[in-house]
DNA sequence: GTCTATAATAAGATAGAC
DNA sequence: GTCTATCTTATTATAGAC
């Protein structure tokens, strides 16, 4: 066994800071295992192949995240019998800002690597709604029902792709546009912050008339 | 100078489909002077490098599209000396549309060009932001501010590119998402039909409470 | 302007010694 | 599990004949 378990999270660790800034494709095996410190011949021992290294990333956060978001749904539905869409959307925001106590910078490369999976192929990104996680997708769904009963399915349906598409757009270039905040408009703003910005203007998209 | 010409449009046709299609690094000359039906080494020719001809894929459609808002903006202003949020956004619907009659599909392509140009790097977006279209901006900006004058300039700049990125996003994805509403919905919708949708969506977003 | 041939480089992956 | 050395393949780019 020696460091196997080291090797591998070494591994994982360099790839998904290159990954969330670089996109996949451009990130070699290469480039990881120098970063990591750790043999060119590793990540293929450890993972089989530059794919499923890729899997193996974006996984380990989802592992953690979508059970998190799926125990704040159960809870806001037994707290708030009808909770409002601003509520019910604000379920992410614990589970993904506690990203950054399990690992630094968590949050913005998971969102940054939802954002990348997305374009590039769309290959992880639809695994993500359609594969393991459905159950937590349909519950959550449900909810914005409940909260906006006016919205025909295929309105939410749209509705929740504008939304997924605002979300994951704005952290994958949160860092860029942090700074540009701090440099025009003197803003000292975290990355909390622009979540915080951003689900009023979510929660009003969803609803608009 | 011979076929110069059509060779050289043969060429950014194949790139423009293929860029959109899979992404500017996924893409390969190869592929690209294959599917156009061109020699390998004329892209180099008439392009200097592969980088240039991204550009030249992108800068073809901004050149028609900025001047086209422009207009659309200007004419907006003088009609209507105090046109809604709605109105404001409605600017790009005919310009944006009309790309479909000047290429087949013009319209999405240009948009999943946007979306892709947005994560790769970002280079190139930036430079329809900051770069010669600087002023086209200004204006479009400067009538968001006069539609909802509650915002202050910091959160007009966030909620900006909250939309940039629900638009960008969508459009990248709308092929995907067309089919899922087809599957789904039995909904037979077009790229008309998603700008149209998405306006609402943004509207209401950027005059959140 | 167009073509073939080829250079130069970098990629993912693996065989086999330790 | 780890390492070196190497295979195979694909890439961008260019030199030089036509």
């Amino acid at each position: 066994m020696a460091n196997a378990q080291t090797t591998k999270l070494k591994i994982l660790d360099a790839a998904e800071e290159l990954f969330a800034d670089h996109g996949f494709s451009e990130t070699s095996t290469r480039q990881i295992t120098k970063k990591a410190e750790v043999n060119l011949a590793s990540v293929n021992y450890h993972f089989g192949s530059k794919n499923e290294l890729i899997q193996a990333v974006i996984e380990r956060y989802l592992e953690v995240l979508v059970p998190n978001i799926d125990v704040e749904l159960t809870g806001l539905k037994n707290d708030n019998p009808n909770p409002t869409l601003e509520e019910v959307f604000s379920v992410f925001i614990r589970p993904i800002l506690s990203l950054n106590q399990q690992r630094k910078n968590g949050t913005s490369i998971l969102l940054q690597l939802l954002g990348r999976s997305y374009t590039d192929s769309q290959r992880h990104m639809r695994r993500f709604f359609l594969g393991n996680y459905g159950d937590v997708v349909a519950k959550f769904v449900a909810l914005v029902y409940k909260a906006q009963p006016g919205l025909s399915p295929s309105e939410i349906f749209w509705r929740l792709h504008f939304t997924l598409g605002t979300v994951v757009f704005t952290m994958a270039s949160s860092d860029a546009l942090m700074d540009i905040a701090r440099a025009d408009f003197d803003e000292q703003i975290a990355i909390e912050g622009v979540v915080k910005r951003l689900i009023p203007f979510i929660a009003a998209g969803v609803s608009a008339p």
